[in-house]
DNA sequence: TCGAATTTGTGCGTATGTATC
DNA sequence: GGATACATACGCACAAATTCG
């Protein structure tokens, strides 16, 4: 009944030893031959022992060099309904800060057409013009977030805010840049959902490719007329990032 | 160069099959001994191009029978920062009847004492009694959710609705639970998470180990007080689930 | 600078267990 | 109950990366 195989016990051994606190973080771990010998299984068996903690993100494989036990960083939360005061920039930016980490970025803005699927999410027809602006969010130097922001040329065409990082208005923000064209913009309307990060994805995050990540459909509508006026692809590493959502009640208020 | 290993090049033809439309949806697919005749390799390598398949959620495998092509449904998208209307119920309970599809739950209550983890939460000691139910939401017999609800004695423990689904006021939610006893909650915060599925979760959803799963931590307030009197781990199937945050304005709103 | 030893990564095969028909 | 089909565990061979003398 009970007889789980071999590479789960290894597995389950060498959890122990790390969440004891008997190897500490950045440490090296037995490597696959002194494993296999040591419980008398051919390498394979290690390895694939190896496999299942690194899924949990309890230790990194560095091929050559050896197995490692990995820095436990407490996923951090992203707090993305809150109101952000003008001139704070995004909810990532407001976090590093906080943090007192640097927070910056790298984009890259051009005009494009609308595909089906952003068209069908900004409410226009497909092949509308529409600026494309992408994103990474550096944290100390590393990339923490992705960003796909799409704005239709009709709404930003004749002003000075066409481009969301260049001009006066550059890089304050999508409410705040709306502002600047008389557009006032509610609270964004999120989809969140759960999935591995593709090739292109695993690369520009620097993560290994099937990761879990947080994939955030976020829009931004105009308040006076429903129109939807911005909207964006956000991806997040999943072991790195949680999403919060609502306002906790204080005790005094209303 | 272009060396893509035997096992790729067969998820890919096989992958191309089914986007062409060549196999309908619900049809068997080669069996791993048919393939690995067919290209002339062992049955690891076909059984290792369907396991990148089943990974795509394109196929399913039913031991014993074969492998078959998996309809594609689009993720549901589950409206959480709605106001449910009293009597409607859970989102999900909401979204399933909206679909037309029955909308069933099994559900386990128990006391217990708060780990340090639920206590933080509730903002009480460790230790503390607690009201523990576990709930696995189906539709059309399927599970599709499982919630995992903690509420702290301290607030029900001397009233009717001590348990979430007995009594004269069983089943009917959070928020008019809490109401029956004087307590107004708002919207709850909830922390949105991307991972993947422990061992239990797989089983108790009935999918794979290792699937992507939306894992949601919310928490309920009294409005009054601002005291926490609900808190629950929810977890949905990444493949299937997306959810909304936030409400699109309308046209003529103010 | 170079090369040998060590270490991880990948691909594939085989044996055995379990579910279905 | 037998045949067929998928699931799991393990082992081996070779490639790629790192380390160190």
């Amino acid at each position: 009944m009970t007889d789980t195989p071999p590479y789960l016990r290894i597995a389950d051994e060498l959890r122990a030893r790390i969440l004891d606190g008997g190897v500490v973080a950045g440490e090296r771990l037995p490597s696959i031959s002194e494993l296999a010998e040591e419980f008398g299984y051919s390498g394979g068996v290690a390895q694939r022992a190896y496999g299942i903690l690194i899924e949990e993100n309890l230790v990194v494989a560095r091929p050559g060099a050896g197995y490692f036990v990995q820095s436990q960083e407490a996923p951090q939360v992203l707090v993305r309904h809150q109101r952000v005061r003008p001139g704070q920039g995004s909810p990532v930016r407001v976090m590093l800060v906080e943090q007192g980490m640097d927070a910056s970025r790298r984009s890259e803005s051009a005009t494009a057409r609308a595909d089906a699927v952003v068209a069908e999410r900004l409410g226009i027809a497909a092949g509308e013009p529409v600026v494309h602006t992408a994103y990474v969010h550096l944290a100390d130097g590393v990339p923490v977030q992705l960003t796909d922001s799409w704005e239709p040329m009709a709404v930003t065409g004749n002003s000075l805010i066409v481009l969301p990082e260049a001009g006066p208005h550059g890089g304050i923000g999508v409410a705040d840049r709306m502002a600047v064209i008389g557009i006032e913009v509610g609270l964004p309307v999120e989809r969140v959902s759960a999935r591995q990060a593709t090739r292109q994805e695993a690369q520009r995050l620097a993560v290994q490719p099937g990761a879990v990540v947080l994939a955030v459909e976020r829009t931004h509508y105009d308040r006076s007329t429903g129109r939807p006026v911005e909207t964006a692809d956000i991806v997040l590493l999943g072991s790195r990032w949680i999403a919060e959502y609502g306002i906790r009640p204080e005790p005094g208020a209303p």
